[in-house]
DNA sequence: CTAAAGTATACGGTAACCATATAGTCAAGG
DNA sequence: CCTTGACTATATGGTTACCGTATACTTTAG
């Protein structure tokens, strides 16, 4: 090694400096985005250490996920002023993206919540339970529970959720109403719900009231959920219960825990007017 | 298409419904992460609302950087044990990862304030300037700055920050002694170092005194910071200022923000003793 | 029944590398 | 001075998670 180039790092030296491996500042050096101050005739790489600085730009970029070709752009011409520009813009991606990572997070933790409750349940048991006020977020009433308009309702149901933001994980419920109960036709939902945030702003929502509550659960396909139905029905006729005016179902365990429809369960809360 | 079909969403209305191209949905076909329920004798796909619930668990894994492939095997085989197992791992990985988009904006932010600090500056005056306390972190002692030692100074340097995560995003500076000052050695640096952060802990630290400074700038290569040092040595010769034990030098401008050493900008502080 | 809109497959391309194979080069010790 | 082991180089193919486009077939609304 000639004596000036003794200052230099070879791209290994370099490579563990930078913590990464010799193939990348092989494919930097390839497009052209951070090349050794010198190459000399075998084609060995040199690096100076002022070079880890432009390396640590890089890196600073590329963790905000911009693209190498761009990174490359910007390193050709840049100012003081662009670049405090560029940070800038970043900054501001850079907080977009930890409150998207917190949502994520909630909603993972609603998922967990759900699963450990299941997973404490005895799915046999037909019960009376008293359960808390929710706020609940209603689709618009659903007239025909058939085909189609059904899928319509819960694609606008759906995409109204997404674009609101108001998906914390839990699951897509539905409402039956007392007239569609004792008509013993279940499965024509009057409504689709979620829960909500209770400091969801600008958003109109229905509230679940607090009381007493027919808690029973159905095991399997959701075709044969009638079953389930007719026996709390028959629970609520032998213990005398009167009849709220709601009945409110949604999956406790579903393709996201178990697999195959015959292991989905979902529960059914039947109000109880007192 | 026939009755029992109407239920089904086929691949554009399902792809809509899930903000993705149908690209996707044939790719998650092609690789058996998500079928359609139903293909029917002319290939065409359908897909039930049930697996609006499996594609959002995928792309709630895909955020948290699962690849298709484990995310695959995953769905095969889960049971809600291993759902709450993996998503409290995720939970987990989500926080670091928030973590280190702190980390970053606090970079990005000291780089934005250290930039637009250069913007405000005369580098041709020299000034003498009352500086607060700073705490720094140190290398071990230089011996010899020539070359090869030289070097491994930095990498050791800059391998210890890395490790402990100390990078704030403030730059490397380096100390020159008094005896070096006098004797004109100006570029024979006695330590590294760079700002931390005030509660970092668990590292022992070096504080730079609080008190007058004799600032002045090097515009250009490095090699000729000699020149700079000698008009800041006059400067305290007219002044009949008494130098203080140390000199900071510290880029204040450099690859990150302009292109080529001739536009880098050093800002040299000497200390006063009062 | 036709035309517009939707669906299918197929093939190529992308980013940012990683792995591996092969061949040439360097530097420390005998 | 020479050897040997560690290092360097290029080349090629593979990876992931799709996107774009071309071509051809189906479906559905009017």
């Amino acid at each position: 090694m000639s004596e000036n180039l003794r200052k230099y790092f070879t791209t290994g030296e370099f490579a563990k400096l930078c913590n990464v491996k010799k193939q990348t500042l092989f494919h930097y050096d390839e497009i052209g985005l951070l090349s050794p101050e010198i190459k000399n005739d075998k084609g060995y790489r040199y690096y100076s250490y002022h070079q880890f600085d432009v390396f640590n730009v890089i890196e600073l970029l590329k963790e905000v996920d911009m693209p190498l070709k761009e990174i490359k752009l910007f390193l050709k011409n840049k100012t003081p002023v662009e670049l405090i520009e560029l940070l800038k813009g970043k900054s501001l991606e850079i907080e977009k993206k930890i409150n998207t990572l917190n949502q994520i997070q909630k909603i993972i933790d609603t998922k967990i919540t759900l699963t450990e409750y299941a997973l404490t349940i005895d799915f046999s048991q037909i019960t009376l339970v008293e359960q808390a006020e929710e706020q609940l977020f209603l689709s618009n009433s659903i007239l025909d529970c058939s085909d189609r308009e059904f899928l319509k309702s819960i694609s606008t149901f759906i995409d109204y959720l997404y674009t609101n933001e108001l998906d914390l994980g839990y699951p897509i419920g539905a409402v039956v109403s007392k007239e569609k109960l004792l008509g013993e036709d279940y499965d024509n939902y009057s409504y689709l719900y979620t829960k909500i945030a209770e400091d969801a702003k600008g958003i109109s929502f229905y509230t679940k009231q607090k009381g007493l509550y027919v808690v029973g659960f159905h095991k399997g396909d959701d075709k044969n959920i009638s079953k389930t139905y007719k026996k709390m029905m028959d629970f609520i006729d032998t213990h005398h219960i009167k009849l709220g005016s709601y009945a409110y179902e949604e999956y406790v365990l579903d393709e996201i825990s178990v697999t195959g429809n015959d292991n989905y369960v979902t529960q059914i809360m039947i109000e109880v007017e007192e």
